[in-house]
RNA sequence: GGUGCCAUAGCUCAGUUGGUAGGGCAAAGGACUGAAAAUCCUUGUGUCCCUGGUUCGAUUCCCGGUGGCACCA
């Protein structure tokens, strides 16, 4: 039986030099599962491997897309499962799969249904919607065309209110008519191997290799991505909150009606206003993905 | 050395005309079916610096102490 070894873990936790090594043992390649690291135009922010690293062993769905397609988990399924094939067929026995990217992990995992991807148009139309007009007249609306999905998903967030509000009327049928709540089976056996590390060791490697990445030049390779700043792919930590300080210097945004006790994060006003958030978003992020994993059984966890 | 001001949640502060307290930030927990590094939800008991006094009752007023800041010497 062939097997694919996932190593999965929170951001800065240590998964590249892990799957360097556990694919050199295995003579196997290393395929990617990060939603940022797959872009060509970004490398310092999403912290790719080194050139040393990448040459050291093959890698796969690092810097292999651009920007301006929109991808996807449902994308990824698709190409990463194509890819899998394609290498045990030529001879594999163990593959080795990495990243951070839960969502991508469960599409290849499990599958996703068969749910059609997004109309950007209709998807537009809905967010200028959702802006102007609140969730509340897009949850009316999503309540009487599919009423499960009303009762199911979480209609405070918006995002995916517009999502299933999306595919009931590019198809005339109820969003929830296309879950079927089955595991796709894959002619593999999967093994997940989660690297952890303490909290606070884990969030001194976040806050410190930001500031090494601002170091590497990141706020030079942010400046020559501004014209990509509104595609999803951007949407990004480390590339958020500088965008955000180049509107403040360019005097886009102003400190008017910004005070100690307003909430939110205020403007981005220097470059270590703008640090400090990319280490706390990271952080966040981190947490977020730890969350994600926590429910999963199937993970064996490692501390390194 | 003198005078004045300050001492409240991890940080920064508000507040209680005396009935044991709350914003912001940080942090913690959770959700997640084609934007997922996205998006969304929930969570605030802390010797109110210490000792003594006044009081039915003090974090709040008074005395003293300690620490910090400012000014004057």
């Amino acid at each position: 039986m062939k097997r694919l070894k996932i190593i999965l873990g929170p951001t800065a936790v240590g998964k590249t030099d892990y799957s360097i090594e556990t694919a050199l043992r295995h003579g196997s390649p290393v395929i990617s599962c990060d939603s940022r690291q797959i872009y060509k135009e970004m490398t310092i922010g999403t912290a790719v491997p080194s050139a040393e690293q990448l040459s050291a062993v093959q890698h796969y769905f690092i810097h292999s897309h651009t920007v301006e397609d929109l991808y996807t988990a449902g994308r990824y399924e698709i190409e990463a499962l194509d890819l899998i094939n394609r290498l045990f067929g030529e001879g594999h026995d163990t593959l080795v799969m990495a990243g951070g990217s839960g969502f991508y992990i469960n599409a290849l995992v499990n599958g996703l249904d068969d749910f059609p991807s997004a109309d950007l148009d209709l998807r537009e139309e809905l967010m200028t919607r959702l802006r102007e007009e609140g969730v509340e007249s897009l949850r009316v609306e999503l309540k009487a065309l599919d009423p499960e999905s009303y009762a199911t998903i979480d209609i405070a967030n918006g995002q995916r209110v517009v999502r299933a509000l999306e595919v009931c009327l590019m198809t005339g049928k109820p969003f929830s008519s296309f879950k079927t709540a089955s595991r796709k089976s894959r002619d593999f056996e999967i093994e997940k191997i989660g690297l952890t590390r303490p909290r606070d060791v884990l969030y001194d490697r976040i806050n410190r290799r930001v500031l090494q990445m601002v170091d590497e030049g990141l706020v030079e390779e942010v400046r020559s991505l501004v014209q990509y700043r509104d595609l999803a792919a951007l949407q990004t930590v480390g590339y958020k909150e500088i965008f955000d300080w180049f509107d403040y210097q360019n005097g886009l945004v102003s400190t008017e009606g910004w005070g100690p006790t307003t909430p939110g994060d205020g403007p981005v006003t220097s470059l270590d206003r703008a640090i400090e958030l990319i280490q706390r978003n990271t952080r966040r992020y981190a947490k977020r993905q730890l969350s994600y994993w926590a429910r999963d059984k199937e993970i064996r966890w490692i501390e390194i």
